[in-house]
DNA sequence: TGTACATCAGTGAACGCGCGTTCACTGATGTAC
DNA sequence: TGTACATCAGTGAACGCGCGTTCACTGATGTAC
């Protein structure tokens, strides 16, 4: 352990970590400096070394949210183009489940206004590029209405974090059940995105 | 002026508009039992003659602003079924454009968790009431699906909510194109919950 | 109509707290020659 | 291979702040008789 008193040769990737446990277990709201280097067993000016202040950290752990979320949304077989949209919008819900205050800190708008981290206003692009690229993949198949692309995007995405925002609130039925619903609202979505005429895929 | 040195006599009430002024400009965060009584001109411990604590105040601004929302929903004209869907989206979609950290300390999960504050969680059952009792309206008249009411209103829902945070927190375009965007997407939803057989509305 | 008294709605002072951030500094590391 | 020196990554102390909440209190109001 070549931990030698000064120079902990780790902090800022430590610090990181650290902050993520505690957004996790009690939101970005509970995330301070000082508390963070108390845990770290360094002093609190030390971390300013790593970020420029509070913010900025919030800043950095929004953005590893985003690209998280982004390779969960890559993750998705995109070969059938209904089954490729359902699975995004079921990838999108489980990502917020499965990250409540990581979820709230990214979408929260109130400590992180847009604008303010371009990287992080970036990383949120990229993750919504692949949702939109998924939309617009299954329109250029003619699977989906001719309606405006960011019409169509903006409908999903509106569903998706609606639906994402709803349940880590709890105000929709237990969790359980979270999966299907979230599945039958895509679909219910979906049938209605659907020309009459050409509800069946191509085959490859 | 009766305003005698001892006795306010409307603080609860002036403390309600003080608070929910600087919520409107500042956000939740902004809320301070100190600052606003400061502002109130009167000691902070006179505040707890009439809010048990900070959360609790939040939770009266939040009640009320069910309370408004609801109101909105119920002036919806309900004749027409699709128009009456249609219209819920948009008031609701303009409740939060209008109050946006309103509608953030409404919906925020962080600051006031369910079940902490009864008559907040029914004041936000009585909003949500409003859109049930209207998908339920369109379902009786055979204008949508035959899918699960709790399906249909999650699905409705979602949407609204979602589109709601997305437009507040400035992921989509600009605020001008938003009201057609909001009536798009709701068509875009409704038509796909729309039987084929039965898109016309039967005439009263 | 007057008065004793309970209750209500305020006050001022204080407790205890933790925070973000800056400052002048020191110890360790890396690099040019 | 050795050494001077710049740079980097830490330290401890302090500034200044505002907060929520409790305490023992006092002044005003309302009510029973």
């Amino acid at each position: 352990m070549a931990r030698t008193a000064y120079h902990h040769g780790d902090l800022s990737q430590q610090a990181h970590q650290q902050a993520l446990a505690t957004l996790r277990e009690q939101g970005d709201g509970a995330i301070s400096l000082r508390a963070l280097a108390r845990q770290l067993g360094v002093s609190a000016p030390a971390l300013y070394r790593h970020y420029a202040d509070r913010e900025s950290l919030l800043a950095e752990l929004a953005i590893s949210g985003f690209q998280a979320l982004r390779q969960r949304l890559l993750a998705v077989n995109q070969q059938d183009s209904r089954k490729a949209l359902i699975g995004i919008g079921l990838a999108y819900v489980a990502f917020a489940r499965d990250e409540p205050n990581l979820y709230r800190l990214m979408f929260g708008g109130r400590v992180l206004p847009r604008g303010a981290h371009p990287r992080l206003d970036q990383a949120g692009l990229a993750a919504f590029q692949v949702l939109e690229d998924t939309v617009a993949n299954g329109q250029q198949r003619g699977y989906l209405k001719a309606a405006p692309l960011s019409l169509l995007t903006a409908a999903a995405w509106s569903l998706v974090h609606g639906l994402s925002q709803l349940t880590i609130d709890g105000h929709l039925p237990g969790p359980d059940s979270e999966p299907q619903l979230a599945a039958g609202i895509t679909a219910l979505l979906l049938d209605g995105s659907v020309e009459r005429t050409t509800n069946k895929e191509p085959s490859p």
